[in-house]
RNA sequence: GUGGCUGUGGCCUAAUGGUUAAGGCUCCUGACUGUGACUCAGGCAACUGUGGGUUCGAGUCCCACCAGUCACCCCA
């Protein structure tokens, strides 16, 4: 056992998955910029408050999630548990109201939450997280959802379930809960000990409880898209037009609540199956109140974000594919000291025009081939003193077996045209 | 925060309560002196998660703690 291990729910991605990543991050990048985003890295840790308005108070992430401390001036800091907060503070602080409207930015990097580890759920988990600030429209609301498509569907993976919903906004989500709560208020001995305490404290969470005895309580409990103000309704009828012109399959679900306090309006998840009880992959939603709420002018938002460890999860599970970073072409093996100082400068001669290579660092010259060959190198330079003398290397391709005699100047020649 | 399961070299796995904990993978070295993969031979590497207890004797049984894992809560 080493002395020292990953601090609990903290993973170690190890050079063998980093082909998933790279692939994942770059993809999801390529898509928002093809959308016009451009990318926002704001801070890993911000001023506690930040996170504790702009989520809010209420919810698990502010109530039992955040990783929070005093630094040494005595500041009460926290490492964020999402972006969102942190990226209007920092459109709040930059003056990005300026900027044309609407303001499409990107973000990706590690957030923080303290909770039990499981399946598909870490501690420190990376996210790819996008934001239109700006723009009322539902274009803006169809646009994130449209990201969050292309690049699932661009990364290849197949049976994933887009669930759509409203939360209604300031004006009609307050007359809906008081149909909620009347509602189970008439059921209130059917329903389980969690739901109980969540109809008061957090209403809107009963309708995604699991337990059995309560779910024909939310079978027969009123619908949030029954009761949305006019605005709100024509907004999601707008956004629903859009979507069902492009053939873009989602399902509604009356029971999507999300667990942030500022969500208005349309709220969305993906879900897949795959990654043990965890579903989602990615989430997000309008979130029209929460810049005003932090300090700036009224401004509406709306975003998603993904988890990456849960898309790598994902993509492992249903064996989707992953590009490989090709290793460098060339390993230069050699005999004898005059030898290894031409090996160098062989070696140098190749970077200089951009062709990968390495060198053997030790062992005999069997052991330098093995070497090339467990590196994954198409061929190995070897250079001894028989070569020296003629101003030659032996070049040796790894994978036919076969070798050729090539003059020192030419070598770089050579290599490109047979790797290329 | 609660509950279930698990804990043997870097990884995987073996060891009726009984000698110096076995094997496979990986890694390294070598097989007539300058040639990889396959094969063969050898080598490095574990006081069996930690601490107690039961026993003549514990990797094996019991307890605690720790860690991992899965699930709940909730979310990416």
């Amino acid at each position: 056992m080493a002395k020292f291990t990953r601090p609990t729910g903290t993973l170690d991605i190890l050079p063998e998955d980093q082909p998933y990543w790279e692939y994942i991050l770059a993809c999801a990048a390529t898509v928002a910029r093809d959308y016009g985003f451009a990318r926002i890295d704001v801070p890993i840790f911000e001023t506690t408050e930040v996170f504790a308005r702009g989520v809010g108070a209420g919810t698990d992430i502010v109530d039992k999630e955040m990783y929070s401390f005093k630094d040494k001036g005595g500041n009460d800091i926290t490492l964020r548990p999402e972006f969102t907060a942190g990226v209007m503070r920092a459109y709040i602080e930059n003056g990005m109201h300026v900027l044309p409207k609407p303001v499409k930015l990107y973000s990706t990097g590690p957030v923080f939450r303290y909770e039990r580890p499981q399946a598909g759920r870490y501690r420190q988990l990376y996210q790819f997280n996008a934001e239109i600030l700006g723009e009322q429209n539902p274009l803006a609301d169809l646009e994130i959802m449209l990201i969050a498509w292309d690049i699932y569907a661009r990364l290849g993976f197949t049976n994933l379930a887009f669930q759509l919903n409203t939360t209604g906004c300031p004006v009609c989500r307050p007359g809906y809960i008081e149909h909620l709560r009347a509602h189970y208020h008439v059921h209130y001995s059917k329903i389980c000990d969690d739901c109980k305490v969540r109809i008061d404290k957090n209403p809107l969470r009963v309708l995604d409880c699991k337990r059995e005895q309560c779910q024909p309580v939310i079978a027969s409990a009123p619908k949030m898209v029954d009761h949305v103000c006019d605005d709100c309704a024509a907004h999601f009828a707008e956004l629903r037009a859009y979507l069902d012109d492009l053939g873009k399959p989602y399902t509604l679900n009356h029971r999507l609540v999300r667990g942030l306090d500022y969500y208005t309006k349309t709220v969305f998840e993906v879900w897949a199956e795959g990654i043990g009880a965890q579903s989602a992959i990615c989430g997000g939603g309008r979130y029209d109140g929460l810049i005003e709420l932090l300090g700036g002018s009224p401004t509406p938002g709306v975003g998603f974000a993904a988890g990456i460890e849960r898309a790598v999860l994902l993509m492992k599970a249903q064996n989707v594919p992953v590009p490989i970073p090709p290793s460098p072409p060339v390993f230069i093996a050699y005999l004898g000291d005059a030898a290894r100082m031409h090996a160098v400068r062989l070696l140098a001669q190749l970077h200089e025009v951009g062709i990968g290579a390495q060198i053997a660092m030790s062992g005999s010259l069997k052991s330098q081939l093995r070497q090339a060959d467990k590196r994954g190198a198409r061929f190995a330079v070897i250079i001894g003193e028989d070569e020296m003398a003629q101003g030659l290397v032996t070049l040796r391709s790894l994978a036919l077996g076969t070798q050729e005699a090539v003059p020192f100047v030419l070598l770089d020649d050579v290599i490109r045209r047979q790797i290329t």
